[in-house]
DNA sequence: ATGAAAGCGCTAACAC
DNA sequence: GTGTTAGCGCTTTCAT
């Protein structure tokens, strides 16, 4: 059954050094033997032993991916599960096996980063990071100790600086503020903010965007026109059935809801009432999740460029792999972009 | 930086195999020189290299499982990804890391199965399988030779003997009949059934309950009343927009929809005319999907015990993996559970 | 252009 | 109990 190149070598009469040779397509070999080589691994449905090859190069051919575990729960991983599609989608290409872990094992609370880094599992970590400071110093120690390739995707750990680490993540005051923005230039005055609950650096930044715009329009901002709820469907329609006298009093006709499910909600509970999307209210939502299109109207959002994100990343990453020289880290901030459908409109 | 067993054994002063035994926990070993070289390893933040380890040992402490491409498609995604999250789950457990991969790469259209197995890169195999010919006789001789363990799950291939292949699975006949049944038993004469296009397994089977069960209880079946779909919400929408006047028309009370995003864009649909569910319509949808806890009323549905499909999977595969002696192939079809919630009522 | 041989880090059979 | 040694399958000098 198995077949190694020693196997292949007494087949073929050459010494498996040859083989070896042959099948990695090094110049050093006569282009006839190659073939013959060749053939024969063919024919024997040969493929390397990847642990005996990583044991000589040190390199896998798999890319470890560290997901929060947080992203694994329902409504996160709506957006997130698709970021990490695009990605798998580019490590494909490059035939590249992937092992997405947890930071930590939850049963033995071991670190997987450093575990995968130092069994060599791995040629490459895409570390996806949801707070600023989820990795600690002694783990960015470690990593740069072991000098395996890493990146960090969606944020990176605030006592680095800007340009000493690799980092690809989207702009969230942007976001935030081209979200506002637009239901102003609309001729939205009166416009509330749902965000989430806690202290999630990506949802504070999307709340900043949306108290820079109003300045910035000379609109004054009302802390009670903040409310917070569970990034789900659930919360936004709560919210809305909750504090619907005071929104009609407040002649509120425009909401910024942080995630698109938030806003789903929101949209059913004006729906209960009888209040029409974008008629009588404009809504804007936040990640641009596949769901919505599932629903009429179809939201206004905020997409956030995943296959861009997916797409840096990968590249970069695979630079590093490569040893590609480069005397400076990569650390970009996407743009996230608003994508005008059919929950909004302009007054007046 | 990187520290090997040699480096140890030169610093207890014992042979690098000494400190292997000691750290594989072999009783040969005396207790205080194991706990000294164990001392060491910690101080050292040692980690075994994996492929080292695989290379003599043939155990690489990771899983494959094989992803059909459909199932990374949104609305397939919600049901599968929450399976996949048992089964990583169950790993973790245990240690293991997993490989998901496609059954071929789809960009060299190599097959996934062969190249993991060959490559020696897992020790086992959970083949997510979606329908009965997926995997033809070739892969399966090939699975059979490599002696690699795996286990089939969700179908397995027609051509297989039920107890010549380990396979868990749901009885989605049983599922059919179930939510039929229900209805029926709740009064209701009328059914409709909203099954998917095409000619996937699962939702012919569904299908067959449906028509077993009226059967049974005497209730004619019309093939008028099947309405066939893409799984979707829209798809559930637009049916019932589409089909209204028919479904008044035969005094329709009872709705059968094969996917729970099929039923929600049921429910949608009947509350834009201001029909109420259940007050109006009784409908049971298929999956108990998290999202359906999002949507009110919350729907009646078929579980499929993913927890259980999961357990059962990994379980045999470890038995597999471990060596278990068993002179049979372990093939289960469980069955799916109808949860009662809100979007049916008793009627009469 | 090809072969011989060492070595990657570990396990396990064999000695003592 | 512990050390010695061979070997897992491959890559890569170093010879020729």
């Amino acid at each position: 059954m198995k077949v190694t190149i020693k196997d292949i070598a007494k087949i073929a009469g050459v010494s498996h050094a040859t083989v070896s040779r042959s099948l990695n397509d090094s110049h050093l070999v006569a282009e006839d033997t190659k073939k013959r080589i060749k053939d024969i691994a063919d024919t024997l449905g040969f493929e390397f032993n990847a642990n005996a090859r990583s044991l000589s190069t040190n390199k896998t051919g798999t890319i470890g991916i560290i997901y929060p575990e947080r992203f694994g729960e329902f409504g996160v991983s709506l957006y997130y599960s698709s970021l990490l599609t695009q990605i798998r989608d580019y490590l494909e290409k490059e035939e590249m096996d992937t092992i997405v872990a947890f930071p930590k094992n939850r049963y033995s609370k071991d670190s997987n980063i450093k575990r995968l880094i130092l069994s060599r599992k791995i040629d490459g970590l895409i570390i996806i990071h949801p707070n600023i400071n989820d990795v600690d110093q002694k783990i960015m120690n470690f990593l740069e100790k072991s000098r395996v390739p890493y990146i960090f995707l969606h944020h990176y750990p605030s006592f680095c600086d800007v340009d000493s680490v690799d980092a690809i993540y989207t702009d969230h005051f942007g976001g935030g503020y081209d979200a506002t923005e637009y239901l102003i230039k609309q001729g939205h005055k009166n416009i509330i903010c749902i965000t989430s609950h806690g202290d999630s650096r990506e949802f504070y930044q999307r709340t900043n965007g949306y108290k820079a715009a109003l300045s910035d329009k000379n609109i004054k901002f009302n802390e009670n026109y903040i409310f917070r709820g569970y990034r789900d469907i659930i919360s936004g329609f709560r919210i809305m059935k909750d504090n619907m006298d005071f929104i009609i009093e407040k002649g509120i006709t425009g909401i910024f809801a942080q995630t698109d499910l938030m806003a789903i909600g929101v949209i059913q509970a004006l729906k209960e009432i009888d209040k029409s999307v974008p008629k009588d209210y404009s809504i804007v939502g936040y990640d641009d999740i596949e769901l919505i299109m599932e629903f009429k109207p179809n939201l206004t959002t905020i997409h956030q460029p995943r296959e861009e994100i997916a797409f840096l990343t990968c590249d970069r990453l695979f630079e590093l792999i490569n040893g590609v020289k480069t005397n400076s880290k990569v650390n970009i901030m996407l743009k996230a972009k608003l994508i005008e459908r059919d929950s909004t409109r302009k007054i007046i």
